[in-house]
RNA sequence: GCCGGUGUAGCUCAGCUGGCUAGAGCAGCUGAUUUGUAAUCAGCAGGUCGUGGGUUCGAGUCCCUCCACCGGCUCCA
């Protein structure tokens, strides 16, 4: 149960603290129930729920204004929060940020505080510490003293200030400055503690106390206002807890995060490299990696195929005037582009950034009926984007990517199948590489602002609707995003999460009424007009670098066995056993089993780690045993012995395990 | 691009405040060993200490330039 509010003043209690006014609690089923005075935090929460009870560390009342998912709760009644519930964090946090900014206040006095909210794992404080470079050498001292800070157990009160006072306390602070200038008097709060006071709007623990573990994590510069014309402030990155414990168990979340990075996990299980001599940002695919591509490609194009799409090729590098002509040229700017150089000067060329003004020009080679479309260009397109040096990271942003790229030219009336056929196929695809969780995010125009948007308006209606209904054909969990449509048309994204639950943006489907009319794309309809085409771009895995960078943290480097370099490590014991181990291996791959023999001179305990290492699913061993009795015995990635069984019956397992999550495609919508 | 940090052998790392010829483990090579479910033993080889410059009697260590990487910011067709 969430008890959900907004716009309330907390003052949170500890578990014992004792009420001094009667309290009525809503609960769920609509029973309003009062507890006497005296009662503790404890004992309303164990009335509201067992469950939450064990949660809780503190509780709210005398709220000014509470409004609740249910009409449950009147003025006055309490509204608990527990340290599992984001609102609870959140005060936590924010509590903590005003912590960590009088540690640095007092450690560094002259220093410029700014803003310094909760976020979702911790709080950060963006602060212009003027010469001195914060750093990581400065954490200890700053933690040791706010933890003293937290120890002493000051109250948080907040009080309301007119415009003129903030604006005199804070007369030497020009960032403070301007956020109470855009103020109107009765909405600006100063919350102290201890010796220290910050403009704030509210929402704290009732004192420092409660937090027991306090860590800065690291830090950042960021521009105030997130403006990059602006003063570049420091941002310090901190995370707390009411437990010690808790400290601990979020750090051992990070390092299993670390461990699971796809570019410690590229290197180890050998499947990219970057050179510093090829240049940043430019991966180098090892032959592992490339076979994993190219099942990656086969996979999909197979599925393609079904759903009568049809492969195109087009070159890596464009005429400027392609992309003046789609538009992107000045949307992005030169910067985002790199020329190439050609021997005379006459014409200016760019490596492709994008496969759609080129499948636009595929389009045009002959006329279209309506009879003809949809019509569904894909390809492996390699582009090229100019990304800042800063922004490149691993292999989910480089300056050099495969898309799985398609294009669908269809009518209007043709969009929501179309549409449907893509959210199809894309969950297919999510689903055969084991993305369970996921929500879909439909991104419509911001309605108050439809100036922002080309296209005509009825095309745009349908288009969202188109969307919606689609989403809504195929059961998709989703949630509707006003605003965030692209200029040139609605789009659908799919939000995964991986498995330490981290979101990431995969599968976007977009609709475009912008390039057809830019290419001048045109169809005979039945009524021997001519009429645009609207145009679907779609990309399932997005490109296959960053997609097999998600993959690798979401499975840990245990991708599906239908994908994986090598699915079986045959081991034989010693050196009698190496011609058996070849005959098991010819026999696996007459199944299309995908396996190596590790016929070196080293123990069996040393081949298996090695096997271990690299995450091979299936460890074949062979022994005298197995040679005399023309069995295997099997081992599993991880240690699970499956003892002996026969050829036969080995290759009945890896199908049954492959069809598990590699299912055939069905193109049926 | 911006702020902060890092860069030592193929990989992971040690090398304190500047001082003999820069170390270790793994990987590699050679030899012994022919092995029963996560590291057999021994020997050998391997480094312009990211790059260029500077300070110093002396620089892996201090300073500057550039390059790359890491954490963020901004950006993301």
């Amino acid at each position: 149960m969430t008890l959900h509010s907004y716009r309330y003043n907390i003052i949170f209690a500890h578990r014992n603290e004792q009420f001094t006014t009667m309290i009525k609690i809503g609960l769920p089923d609509g029973v309003i129930k009062e507890m006497p005075t005296g009662s503790t935090a404890m004992d309303v929460a164990l009335s509201i729920s067992e469950g939450l009870a064990r949660n809780v560390i503190s509780a709210s009342f005398k709220a000014k204004t509470v409004e609740v998912s249910t009409p449950l709760h009147e003025d006055g009644d309490i509204v608990l929060y527990t340290w599992r519930d984001d609102e609870g964090k959140k005060a936590f946090w924010h509590s903590s940020a005003h912590i960590l900014a009088q540690a640095i206040e007092e450690t560094y006095p002259g220093v410029h505080l700014t803003i310094g909210p909760a976020i979702e794992n911790g709080f950060y404080y963006d602060i212009d510490f003027g010469d001195h470079a914060f750093s990581d050498k400065d954490f200890d001292t700053i933690e040791k003293k706010a933890l003293e800070i937290a120890r002493e157990k000051h109250e948080f009160n907040l009080r309301e200030v007119s415009k003129a006072d903030a604006l005199t306390y804070y007369k030497n602070n020009p960032y403070k400055t301007e956020l109470i200038e855009g103020l109107e008097d009765g909405e600006i709060t100063f919350c102290d503690h201890s010796s220290f006071t910050d403009l704030c709007r509210g929402g704290h623990l009732p004192h420092t106390g409660l937090v027991k573990a306090f860590k800065i994590l690291n830090v950042a510069g960021a521009y105030w206002r997130g403006d990059e014309k602006n003063a570049q402030l420091t941002r310090v990155y901190g995370i707390s807890f009411p437990k010690q414990k808790e400290l601990k168990e979020y750090l051992t979340l990070i390092e299993e995060a670390k461990k699971r990075d796809h570019r410690k996990l590229g290197k180890e299980l050998e499947l990219f490299a970057f050179s510093q001599k090829v240049g940043q940002g430019l991966p180098l695919w090892l032959p592992k990696g490339a076979a994993l591509r190219e099942r990656l490609e086969q996979f999909l194009k197979k599925a393609q195929k079904l759903a009568g799409y049809e492969m195109v090729v087009t070159p890596h590098i464009g005429q400027k005037e392609l992309y003046v002509t789609s538009g992107h040229y000045a949307k992005y700017g030169e910067d985002s582009f790199q020329p190439i150089e050609t021997p005379k000067d006459e014409e200016e060329f760019l490596l492709k950034p994008m496969n759609c003004p080129h499948h636009c020009e595929i389009y045009k080679v002959s006329p279209h009926s309506y009879k003809d479309l949809p019509k569904r260009y894909a390809e492996f397109g390699t582009v090229y984007r100019y990304e800042q040096s800063g922004e490149l990271h691993g292999l989910t942003r480089v300056r050099g990517f495969t898309q799985d790229d398609a294009h669908i030219f269809c009518t209007q009336d043709q969009l929501l199948e179309e549409f449907e056929q893509v959210i199809n196929l894309t969950l297919y695809v999510l689903g055969s590489l084991g993305f369970e969780k996921f929500t879909a995010q439909v991104s419509v125009r911001d309605m108050n602002n439809l100036d922002k948007y080309i296209g005509e308006a009825a095309g745009w209606e349908e288009a969202e609707k188109a969307i919606i209904q689609a989403a809504e054909n195929k059961n998709l969990k989703y949630v509707i995003e006003e605003g965030e449509a692209a200029f040139y048309g609605p789009k659908l994204d799919f939000m995964i999460k991986d498995a330490l639950g981290r979101q990431w943006q995969l599968g976007t489907i977009q609709v475009d009424y912008n390039l057809p009319v830019r290419f001048d794309l045109t169809y005979k309809g039945s009524d021997n007009q001519l009429h645009r085409p609207v145009m679907i771009h779609r990309a399932p895995f997005g490109s296959l670098e960053r997609f097999v960078a998600l993959l690798l943290e979401h499975t840990g480097g245990n991708f599906p066995l239908w994908l994986t370099p090598t699915q079986v490590m045959v081991l034989p014991i010693g050196e009698k056993q190496e011609k058996y181990a070849q005959k098991v291996l010819k026999s696996l791959e007459n199944y299309e089993i995908r396996g190596l023999i590790d016929a070196r001179n080293e123990t069996i305990g040393k081949k298996i780690r090695e096997a271990e290492m690299q995450k091979i699913p299936y460890m074949v061993i062979l022994g005298e045993k197995e040679q005399q009795g023309e069995m295997l015995s099997l081992r599993k990635h991880g240690g699970e012995d499956l003892g002996s069984m026969s050829i036969e019956d080995f290759v009945k397992e890896i199908e049954a395990e492959v069809s598990k999550t590699l299912k055939p495609f069905k193109s049926e919508v």
